[in-house]
DNA sequence: TCAGATACCAATTTGCATTTGGTCTATAAT
DNA sequence: ATTATAGACCAAATGCAAATTGGTATCTGA
């Protein structure tokens, strides 16, 4: 550990200077309602320093968490955004299939309640076109495809961009988390399939505008679900 | 009568004609790895057909479900993706303030429901200081800071990732999303100011274990919050 | 009456220039 | 010798205009 890095550090007060200067002027500036502040060519010259020394000042308040940096952004005051966690893969690897169920039993019922209210006849009818074409399903995959687009003809039907957008993310998680895998098999799903009664009493909800019925029916469609999961599970332990 | 004679005519047989003619150019063309086709004009142009000829063929597989069309984007081969936009920037775009609040009031509700089951003492410890912190917040930026903090501890306190990162993703949007615009005012909320009553009734649901409690005082604060969003924005309008 | 051609529209993509933080180098200063 | 400065360059990000594309309306002609 050599000493001389204290004294080549060069007159600290150099430095804290030009970090009070810094201070000083981002107190005093008003700065945008997004915290940008100017660019550090401008600012170094309209505080007269080098861009250099000034990247030096800001790498402390940098450090001290006061800014953020981002390349071809600019710089901003106050915390860094948290990570944009929609990252579909980085949340379906800290994921797992239990939580997805309760994530949809949490989020779900309440877009249908959401759906009660505002979907159009359109909406309605193509609920009911995925109802009919999931009995007519040849095989589960066809199935598990009508199933999906119906539960997101009812997220959008909340009219809601934002609330499809949630939907969409969720769903997409779901599809990604390993389960134990889904089947191929060629076998259709039983005409009396609980799914079936179950989604007609959501669309049957939705069309007479009843949110709270529809938000129970949603709710005991997916405990349902929720149910037969972990059975399958269990049967999958006990065999395996 | 001869059918077969009278080939200029508008007949099902020419309609089909051309259908079966896209049908065999599709399938003896290799289309690129998304499953592209060219665009209508050049299609129709190779086919030697004009274009409303072929938007009916394109109208039948549409229907048919073997291909999907986007504005600008183009035609193609298999079945609509779902738009899986996990981009906040994305979604911020196509949304607005109005949006945002509405999926608020309907995911954030059920999320203290899940917290109350689910929170841990340290969760509610933490919930606690952020409320106290936002008393003391000396401008509206700190106070803010320690709002956004605490629905984020809520949402913690489900213990389920997946929650976790939608909430994230929606409050993400919430900021990217234009407002009127907050002011970053010197005046401090007033120490009557009603979220710290809604706040102190979620977090006190939170902590007797009251589920539909918890719910309803997150969704009396986020109406309240919406309300109040609402006259800023008519009084701005007024205004200006 | 209806297919065809044309023009226009809005959503989207593409390409290019600009901006911006990050980094390196040469020069001058001390 | 060290350091500060200025300048140049890079990659990421942004902004903008032009081009592309599916959707739609209008006019034409048979």
């Amino acid at each position: 550990m050599r000493m001389d890095s204290l004294t080549t550090d060069a007159d600290p007060h150099t430095q804290k200077s030009t970090v009070t200067q810094l201070r000083a002027f981002l107190a005093q500036s008003d700065l945008p309602d997004d915290g940008r502040l100017p660019p550090e060519r401008e600012l170094s010259a309209a505080l007269g320093i080098s861009r250099t020394e000034l990247r030096k000042a800001l790498d402390v308040l940098e450090a001290e968490g006061q800014i953020w940096r981002h390349v071809g952004k600019g710089t901003f005051m106050g915390s860094r955004p948290l990570d944009t966690f929609a990252d579909i893969a980085a949340l379906a690897r800290r994921s797992n299939p239990a939580e997805v169920m309760r994530a949809r039993i949490v989020i779900e019922p309440e877009i249908a309640r959401a759906a009660a209210f505002t979907a159009t006849p359109a909406d309605i009818t193509e609920m009911r076109l995925c109802l009919a074409r999931s009995r007519q399903a040849d095989s589960w995959r066809q199935y598990e495809g009508w199933d999906t687009r119906l539960h997101r003809t009812i997220a959008e039907a909340t009219q809601n961009g934002l609330l499809l957008g949630l939907f969409d993310t969720l769903n997409a998680v779901r599809r990604a988390v390993t389960w134990g895998r889904l089947r191929a098999l060629p076998v259709r799903p039983a005409p009396d399939h609980h799914s079936f009664r179950e989604h007609e009493a959501i669309v049957d909800a939705i069309e007479h505008r009843d949110m709270a019925g529809a938000a129970n029916a949603m709710r005991n469609h997916l405990r349902t679900v929720e149910r037969k999961l972990l059975d399958k599970q269990l049967r999958a332990a006990e065999e395996g």
